[in-house]
DNA sequence: TTGCGTTATGAACGGTGATTCACTATTCAA
DNA sequence: TTGAATAGTGAATCACCGTTCATAACGCAA
């Protein structure tokens, strides 16, 4: 069933997001997925896999985005930001256990052992630094920029307000927060 | 001996950076040490505790330069924020492992299990927080932004991009990188 | 109903490494 | 010089889970 194998990866959000990757225990995963301990290892290869396919998940998921956005012509770069943002500001907001999870686990990407996610991440700036580029070219963003690296700092910011919103669980609203990122970043990019 | 426990955490800051809180192991800290395995128990707890002291050492260091900042009085707050990026900075430049550290143990201060150390940070985040909401009472900084969130968005960038610096041993020209970053958050702000 | 392949189970195993502790070395006041 | 207090040691202990596997339950075609 591929349904379990959803159900597993529910539950291991859950609690890796909760828990923390290291002190998760295969055996709560399952309680909640209401399988038996063996049977993750049925659907998974280990514990680290389960991880994997999380992130593989979501980060493919923007990666998709972005490449739609690549192929629209009639588009500013200034524009192809705001989308973005849109859509992770969306994605964490459906999600909020998952940004929480990627951003705690961090390390697990900037020096993971998984050569299938650091692809994805590494894909995703770099079409992400393109878009940069071309703004800075256009003369529509500062001309003084690094494109990489305002890139790094620009998902490094998203990505620890949203987690920082998901961790208080303050009620978000979600519109006016993508109105507000898209102005430190965008105006922080001129 | 005060002299054996610095060696001690030193020996720890670099087994943690390069090897990660988690796969870290008390023997390789103390063979680094120059001790016995059992001696690091006499001055710390327990491995966490080591790790506590590391964090508490280094945000408190940004705190303290924070609260010297809220003393100067005639310092704009843009000029305030400069001064606090460059700080920052300079720390990352001056003892890389740490920063790697801290943000690949990064749960440990969102979710953490050390009230000590989520105190220096929430510390340093109000600090700061205040600061931006002077520039935007006062006109220099943008009348919608919310300066808590702004607060997060600009830590969280600055630290993605330091980390980023850090893991891909790219020398960086920090005196350049510090302009760079200035101007993506102080830019964001207005 | 029976039997076989598939899927699920959770107790038991095994590796790991943090922590302990019985013992040794050092220090220093008397 | 001595011996008691202090500091250091590292082998042995122990708790902790990830993982395995012998067994059970299930689903279904014959």
């Amino acid at each position: 069933m591929d349904e379990k194998k959803e159900k597993i990866m529910q539950a291991a959000l859950q609690v890796f997001s909760f828990e923390g990757y290291h002190k998760a225990k295969i055996s709560k995963i399952a309680e909640i997925a209401g399988i038996g301990a063996g049977t993750v290892y049925l659907y998974f290869k280990n514990k680290e896999a389960i991880l994997e396919e999380l992130f593989i998940n979501s980060w493919s998921r923007i990666d998709e985005k972005l490449v739609k956005l690549d192929e629209i012509k009639n588009m500013t770069p200034e524009q192809k930001i705001r989308e973005i943002i849109g859509e992770i500001i969306e994605m964490v907001a459906q999600n909020s256990d998952l940004a929480r999870l990627i951003l705690s686990e961090y390390s697990f990407w900037s020096a993971g052992p998984s050569t299938k996610v650091n692809d994805y991440v590494g894909s995703v700036m770099e079409r992400t630094t393109k878009i940069i580029s071309k703004g800075i070219e256009c003369g529509e963003f500062n001309k003084s920029l690094n494109a990489k690296d305002a890139t790094v700092f620009l998902v490094g910011g998203i990505w620890h307000l949203m987690a920082a919103k998901t961790i208080d669980f303050t009620n978000v609203d979600v519109l006016s927060m993508t109105k507000e990122i898209e102005h430190l970043a965008v105006n922080g990019l001129k």
